[in-house]
DNA sequence: GGCTGGTGGTGCATTTTTTGCATCATGCGC
DNA sequence: GCGCATGATGCAAAAAATGCACCACCAGCC
């Protein structure tokens, strides 16, 4: 798109903060990138970038302006895709941002049965927490999120909501594997692997432990859980998974090789300790999203109201 | 704006429905706008135009291309106003599309109000009927409608409306003069004079006259009320028309030289044979308009809510 | 059937714009 | 004060856009 270069020019100064920088990144010298900012301010009327000795900062007016671009440049996107729809094949591209909890095995199998009917779309996935991952709607770097943490920012549109019951996982032969619910108060003295503090499991967790003054035994965090569930075969431990991160695709399905580790079985926290959690599946609020990421957005929401009927809502 | 040049040219293309004259009329060859419009087509993947004997037409792609061109120019003045009036001076540039009605009187008012108060803002001011004006709205011709009759289109979103009862205008000395409300039997074999038929009065009027079975004496059509009104001072006859462009600014103004003329008396038409229209007040769904045109939007429902309170809404 | 007047498309020389190199001025950290 | 980064600028080369002349096409019309 040869007639949105300088738009994107601009774009890249400012995620990058220097001209230089972006100059390279770009292929391109920066007196030939410098002048092309000079000549849209000009244009504008009015600096957008404010002069800095360690590089270039956007101020107000260039933090407006930078909006309105990346505003044009989703709805280029929306256009194109639209366009190649009217061609028959669906092609475009579908950016993501999504917990730790969903990428494990939902969207694997979500995106590559899109990807069956739709070969001409790609994707782009960014594993990230709440704030960051709405942060990422509003920079149109994201079309659809997955959050499974309270919605902050008034911006984010949430086009469905699933709730989830926290579920602790363990080895097949641990004491609480007998049982059919968790309490809390079970947990106490337990080895625990906990995820990182951003998550939404974490904050769910930590809010129930307080509540019931439990202090479990904390031996483990980390922001990766296929680390922890590896974690769980050389060392006996109980970590926090939300069942969208455990339950393979085909409901029921027995002995899948995509199935969750036979090792380790899960069993949900009584819902007296915890209430159930909730994923967004939002979107920016206001954006008309290109067609391949709408169809999309609604072929996930249906994937998760079959396996979820009852959970899924809006 | 160097970096939208193309994306112009393709707008007026799109308007002339040939190269050759949108060539002349942006003052460049036809040979470097064809070039230009071969290019963009190439950059999108796909034809915008279909190539007739005659000149070019937009095909589907071209439509849905062009939608959003215009979208980005609508919002590339939004983020220039917006960055204006960071600046402290509110600049710009609002395009009113208004019916004959609310041009008489108050608009002229309203606008050199706000002039006054922000001079760097300019006015365009499109005289057109309910269709037109919700068209100029969709195709970002115009930020503001003023439009007296039934909203049809989805994408018209109203921000106030202003109830108004239809006022029948005729010389101070007519034979109807002296009644308080006109009754359409009133007007049975009477002179009238009709605004055109795709005035919103008018299609009230002509409704009432086929409920009533009357039949006026139909003398001239216009779609001029100025030249309605003069008519008047030569025969006498009765035309119609909504308060608001009857009523001087200032509420119960004397002898002041905007009043309405003194040799013609207005008595409104009796609530039992025609119900109030609606003025609407509007813009496009789902549209941030720029600085200048929502505050002046502002603006004039203030001001006819202070005229006309009890009829405002919304 | 051929002519006229309109359309969009293309090869080539010319003009305009953009780019890159070398260089300057500036401010921060040491 | 020195070193090292930044953005800005003058000038020549490269690239892109433009204009001219011309082609191919189609419709209407005599």
């Amino acid at each position: 798109m040869r007639f949105m270069t300088s738009l994107r020019f601009i774009d890249v100064v400012a995620r990058e903060g220097s001209i230089r920088k972006a100059a390279d990144k770009l292929a391109i010298t920066s007196t030939a990138l410098n002048r092309r900012i000079l000549q849209i301010e000009e244009e504008i009327g009015q600096p957008l970038f404010e002069r800095l000795p360690g590089g270039v900062r956007l101020n107000t007016a260039g933090e407006i302006f930078l909006q309105h671009i990346r505003s044009q440049f989703a709805d280029l996107a929306r256009v194109q895709s639209q366009i190649a729809d009217l061609s028959g094949i669906r092609r475009g591209h579908v950016q993501i941002a999504s917990g730790a909890d969903a990428l494990r095995r939902f969207l694997p199998e979500a995106i590559a049965t899109y990807r069956g009917a739709h070969p001409a779309v790609s994707f782009d996935l960014t594993r990230c927490y709440g704030e960051e991952a709405e942060a990422r709607l509003f920079s149109l770097d994201a079309d659809i999120a997955l959050i499974f943490a309270p919605i902050r920012a008034a911006h984010v549109h949430v086009a469905a909501t699933l709730r989830q019951q926290i579920q602790c996982v363990m080895p097949a032969g641990h004491r609480l594997a007998g049982k059919d619910t968790i309490r809390i108060r079970d947990l106490s003295d337990e080895r625990v692997v906990l995820p990182t503090a951003q998550s939404g499991v974490r904050q769910l967790m930590d809010t129930a432990f307080l509540r019931r003054s439990v202090e479990p035994d904390v031996i483990l965090e980390s922001d990766s859980f296929e680390f922890m569930q590896n974690f769980l075969h050389f060392e006996p431990a109980i970590f926090f998974q939300i069942p969208i991160a455990i339950d393979a695709g085909r409901a029921g399905g027995g002995a899948d090789a995509t199935d969750f580790d036979e090792r380790l079985v899960s069993r949900p926290v009584d819902m007296a300790d915890v209430a159930p959690g909730t994923l967004h599946i939002c979107h920016l609020k206001g954006r008309v999203l290109p067609v391949a990421a709408a169809k999309f957005l609604d072929d996930i929401i249906t994937s998760l109201r079959g396996r979820y009927s009852d959970e899924v809502d809006q």
